[in-house]
DNA sequence: TTTTGTTATCGTAATATTGCGATATTATAA
DNA sequence: TTATAATATCGCAATATTACGATAACAAAA
């Protein structure tokens, strides 16, 4: 075991826990809030920024880019990473919606 | 290696991190669908709703405890949980302020 | 072409998570 | 008291995540 049985449970239940889920990293959380910080895109920064590894870094950036909440764009050498505004709206409505319609019935 | 690196980061980032982790996973978001879903508050009725070992979702119903929006409360020899509303609101009121305040800046 | 700077990927070690059977624990019922 | 039912905890196996060094890939500069 140590696999989460995904095929229990509903597309909406997976993809809503997947979000959470790559959200759930102080890294990811403190590059998604230094990029919004900067009016010009990040590259490289993030790595004296954050003080993590390069390869770490490269990783997390990858899981945050895999549900779409990052785009990247070529500048020179390096990489310009951005927010999807569109994802990221999106996702803060699923997000809301799920607290909303989860009701608060009580004992 | 393989330890998460909190001491870079500060409480706010690692417990916005906590909170997006604890609701990273499909059977946690299931339990608070299905106990929202019903008048009364529920007991055993989990464990044949959703299908995992009586274990497992007990654990799972620790780690939801641990970040305070379960409450437990014995009832007979059954258990009885609920959704706090008050940390409930709390805490969707902080994830709306984490994704407003991380503006949406682009390349 | 060679060098340099930047990012991605690979491989690996350390740790965490998931899931479950077995076993406590605790409270009611008999 | 003894049995029963519900939940929690322990211990373990399988898998996932985190982090990083090494190295590849690639574009601009020399």
């Amino acid at each position: 075991m140590g696999i989460t049985k995904t095929q229990i449970f509903d597309q909406q239940q997976n993809e809503l826990a997947q979000f959470f889920k790559i959200l759930g990293h102080p890294a990811r959380i403190a590059i998604l809030q230094y990029i919004s910080k900067q009016n010009t895109c990040i590259c490289n920064d993030l790595v004296e920024e954050i003080g993590l590894a390069q390869a770490t870094i490269s990783q997390h950036l990858k899981e945050l880019k895999s549900i779409g909440l990052l785009q990247g764009e070529i500048e020179g050498k390096s990489m310009c990473y951005c927010i999807d505004i569109d994802r990221w709206t999106a996702l803060q409505k699923n997000l809301n919606s799920f607290f909303n319609t989860t009701k608060k019935n009580c004992c």
